[in-house]
DNA sequence: AGGATCGTTGACAGCGCTACCAGCAACGAC
DNA sequence: GTCGTTGCTGGTAGCGCTGTCAACGATCCT
């Protein structure tokens, strides 16, 4: 009769041990932790598990051992930029590892994720990724009661679920007024789409710093629910411009927009910097290639997924870190469009020396 | 001893039936095929769920049914706007289905997806999609094997392994270059990218269309394996002019690359379209408010994504297309940046109209 | 020498669900 | 009145794997 097979004649863990001369848990063992076997069932399992090319079936393995190597990863939009560098680390820190990632789209609606947060957690996820730190009360009860470890991603704040990696929005804004403010502006703009939590933080530390240096104006901030765009981006400032006059700089939510009031600014013939400065936020990579090249405050989103990604791993196997709160920051990049004396040609140079990024590949872009 | 409960406390089937009034088998049931219960047990399981709720063990039904509703992805970038948009197409469609998506990065190695491969097809999927027709005599062989409905999606080709879903490349570039041609261009110059499989074909339809028109010259193409970036189309267009003197226009295999041209000819001060006309690939959205606007060739992305998930649906059910390929087009979107004849207010105005879009939820940008 | 400890191995009993087949009532065709 | 036929329901027997516990020889300690 030789060996017996499933229907399908899929090759099961007891037909690699019976190759090897082993018992079918011994041959599971060596599948979990290879170190409890010794060395010459090791390789003798090995070798039959290579032979019969076994692959271990996961939906028994759930079954059977109550818990799967499943990853839940929470965002609000799949098309963002921010949140593609951000899955890219994720994905990336993942990858080698048993662990296997469920990607879910909350559409920027905590409704959604709640609904999502119910359906994940009855799979008893090894690990969570949610985005933020606006869930509904029942969302954060379903968080706090779950029995896996789970990072918050995208920012800071108090209260963390479990852990939490991200950078302050609202200091990040205040920093990039900060700049303005020290090449000497005075009426800024501030452009904001979407409107997510994350956004109106940052318009909250916009408003922050313009009204304790009593500069603030309500007139000055233009913002709109609609999903951000390039285009959009001109619109706003066009808007901006039609209702105030004066303005001597913008402060834009996203890089997008940046892009999109640079290239009204360009339309109307109003020059960058001379007479409107620009500052961006994220530090997209194509701010530092365009004419001028744009100020904008960098953010770590690729590491801020791969280090979730490692700490989630890390808490699974036991090893929770210290400090439960990462605190990733953000860097201010001058660039020429918001910078008043406008450097020779030294720092364009510089600017423009590594014309050829992003060549690794494990950094895929 | 009222109901009995597996340790965590978890709801299971058998609770249900139990509460339904009803045996473990015809709960099952209406899980799977309610039309086959009577109405009366029908509701009575309903509410039973309802009351307990019970969210079922995909494991365990996994395991006893031999199959998954899991079904597999693999792109070979997730840091590619194309590729975010083809996915929020599927993610979009497989939205309420039961069918849930494994996204895996073959990072444009066809080896690399061939492993994935065979990950994906040890667990049974429902269904899978690939993108492109560049497999390994492996990978294609263990494709034509599954059995499952696989969706290859991005372009068109000959003999497709089961159903297909994109548009010609090639045609699409000979398009482009048409339009140049039109336009009174003649040194065209060739900008790409990371030379993925796709965008060879768009230079092998680059290089058709001059040769047709007598005009190849090899010093008119610069190429790169670097992956794409605003800032490397700069670069590389710069290369291209010290090389070759008397360019009228560049066709850029994507559009990023096409904005790093733009900036870079603002750098030099070359007028766009008057001297140097640019023709980009894909149409993103900053494509038209740019300045100038931005002539590209218009790809049908979300819908790729979304068509190549409904007839993954309809395969699994049973329900094959008549057609199994589906080539989606493309459209020249001529803009300012290819137009000589420059236009005047009114198509810029046109252009300018819908400055707020994608305003749709379920269109999530 | 006797007992304790360690490293290694195996038997058993499910995990929660569904495929398969059998059963049963109600109905109609012959 | 017998024989399907249809519609619905339930029993049985696993799916492939792992948790738990026990057993075993080898090594170590007192």
């Amino acid at each position: 009769m030789g060996r017996k097979r499933t229907k399908s004649g899929k090759i099961r863990l007891a037909e690699v041990a019976e190759l090897a001369g082993v018992s079918p848990i011994t041959a599971s063992r060596f599948f979990r932790n290879p170190e409890a076997l010794s060395v010459a069932k090791r390789t003798r399992v090995e070798s039959a598990a290579q032979e019969l090319g076994y692959v271990p079936n996961l939906a028994a393995r759930a079954l059977a051992s109550q818990r799967t190597e499943v990853i839940g990863v929470l965002i609000p939009s799949l098309t963002n930029n921010v949140f593609s560098d951000v899955l890219r680390g994720i994905y990336d820190a993942f990858e080698g590892s048993p662990y296997s990632i469920q990607l879910s789209n909350t559409r920027y609606s905590i409704l959604q994720e709640e609904k999502l947060l119910r359906l994940f957690l009855a799979q008893k996820p090894a690990g969570l990724i949610v985005t933020g730190i606006d869930q509904t009360t029942e969302s954060r009860a379903m968080l706090e009661a779950a029995d896996c470890p789970i990072v918050q991603i995208m920012e800071i704040g108090p209260n963390p679920v479990d852990m939490m990696i991200g950078f302050s929005h609202y200091d990040a804004a205040r920093a990039a007024i900060a700049h303005l403010f020290a090449q000497g502006h005075r009426k800024v703009g501030f452009v904001g789409a979407r409107m997510d939590p994350r956004v109106q933080r940052r318009l909250d530390g916009y408003v922050a710093a313009m009204k304790d240096a009593g500069l603030f104006d309500q007139r000055l901030i233009v913002t709109t629910a609609t999903p951000t765009s390039v285009t959009l981006g001109g619109a706003l400032f066009a808007d901006l411009l039609a209702r105030e006059s004066g303005i001597d700089s913008v402060f834009c939510a996203n890089d997008d927009l940046a892009l999109g009031v640079l290239f009204e600014c360009r339309r109307r013939e109003i020059a960058v910097p001379e007479q409107i400065a620009i500052v961006g936020f994220n530090d997209l990579e194509f701010m530092a290639s365009s004419v001028p090249t744009l100020t904008s405050v960098r953010t770590n989103r690729y590491e801020m997924g791969s280090a979730a990604a490692a700490m989630l791993i890390e808490a699974i196997e036991g090893k929770r870190p210290q400090e439960p709160v990462l605190d990733l920051g953000f860097t201010v990049i001058e660039r020429q469009s918001s910078q008043t004396q406008r450097p020779a040609a030294g720092p364009r140079a510089a600017e423009w020396a590594p014309v050829i990024q992003n060549d690794s590949v494990t950094n895929d872009p």
